[in-house]
DNA sequence: CCTACCGATCGGTAGG
DNA sequence: CCTACCGATCGGTAGG
């Protein structure tokens, strides 16, 4: 019985994180209010605060898990695939994927709604956020290393970041160019 | 005496336009109060409405002063530039000056509370925009034609304008690399 | 999880 | 521009 009932909270968690995550994108966290969360998972507002103890920790978990489902996508991209270049490839693929397809909207809310964090709560992203840039710069280097990129690391991965965070505010899936698209547009534009 | 007071209302319009703009970039539109606005040039919160109608009003001044001195800028740093290529690097410089010079903090607030302004504010704002990005269409254009961009002008502004505009996440004014670095750096990987 | 509520804050106004 | 204020809203709580 209290397993059950263990499991239902959970999913009625993860329907709360869903809908907030959605809504700090759409409206942005401080635009968004405890009430519109519940309502729209069909709560009422002071019931939040038995899953969560403050607006706040909410948006902390909505990175958090984004970033670790962004993490493990990651990884799999990167499963099988040998040569640096493909790496950047399987790597622009995924960050694109969780940016763009439906239903991701931790990274963009992880973008524009870092301020809204405490500092204590942002130090607990940047760990999480570092392991992410570390599959990156590992690529860079060897790329760098085989002179196919002309500039440093570091400026490499943070014009690379710019380029594709940016899609989010221009690409439309009705569009011609697919997803995988945009990647490769990105691909022959960073390495010679 | 009619004029006096005009020109002294007008300055004290600039300063609130200023310090909101910096607040804004500080801590985003929706956490910034009329108060702390009113407290930062040393005025009463409800003397804000006597200068402006609304809170939502200051932000579109905001954006809107801004784009256009970004406009000015732009055109006067392409005074005399002759090859598409000095052209597009006097673009980035330009554009970066805007974006990360001390006291510039219109096209920060321009690009992350876009989602506070109202439909018909933001209709006001695209038109300017359009016009920012028209130098940028015709030096891209031209660059294209000449075989040094491989992608489309659009695809390729794109990712120029996210690579730039995430320069204001990480770049750092103490470190050795200076502004016209990043927009050289920002060449180099472009064009070829 | 709901009900009922509160203290604080906020954008904005009236009248001078 | 200030004073004095208001109506609405918001995050959060107590008690069940």
């Amino acid at each position: 019985m209290a397993k059950v009932k263990t499991h239902e909270e959970a999913n009625r968690r993860t329907d709360l994180v869903r809908a907030a995550a959605r809504l700090f994108r759409e409206k942005g966290f401080e635009r968004t209010t405890v009430r519109d969360i519940a309502n729209a998972v069909g709560m009422q507002s002071g019931s939040i605060f038995y899953y969560f103890k403050s607006k706040e920790e909410i948006l902390l978990v909505v990175m958090e898990e984004g970033l670790l489902l962004a993490l493990q996508d990651q990884e799999t991209a990167l499963q099988g695939v040998n040569t640096a270049r493909e790496k950047l490839r399987a790597l622009m693929r995924a960050h694109l994927k969780t940016l763009l397809e439906r239903g991701s909207d931790f990274i963009p809310v992880l973008l524009y709604e870092w301020k809204s964090l405490s500092e204590e709560s942002q130090a607990r992203i940047v760990n999480l956020r570092d392991r992410y840039e570390q599959s990156w710069n590992e690529t860079l280097q060897a790329l760098k290393d085989e002179g196919a990129i002309p500039t440093s690391v570091r400026i490499t991965r943070l014009f690379v970041f710019g380029a594709l965070n940016w899609t989010a505010q221009w690409y439309d899936p009705n569009l011609r160019l697919d997803i995988d698209g945009v990647a490769d547009r990105a691909l022959e534009l960073f390495v010679r």
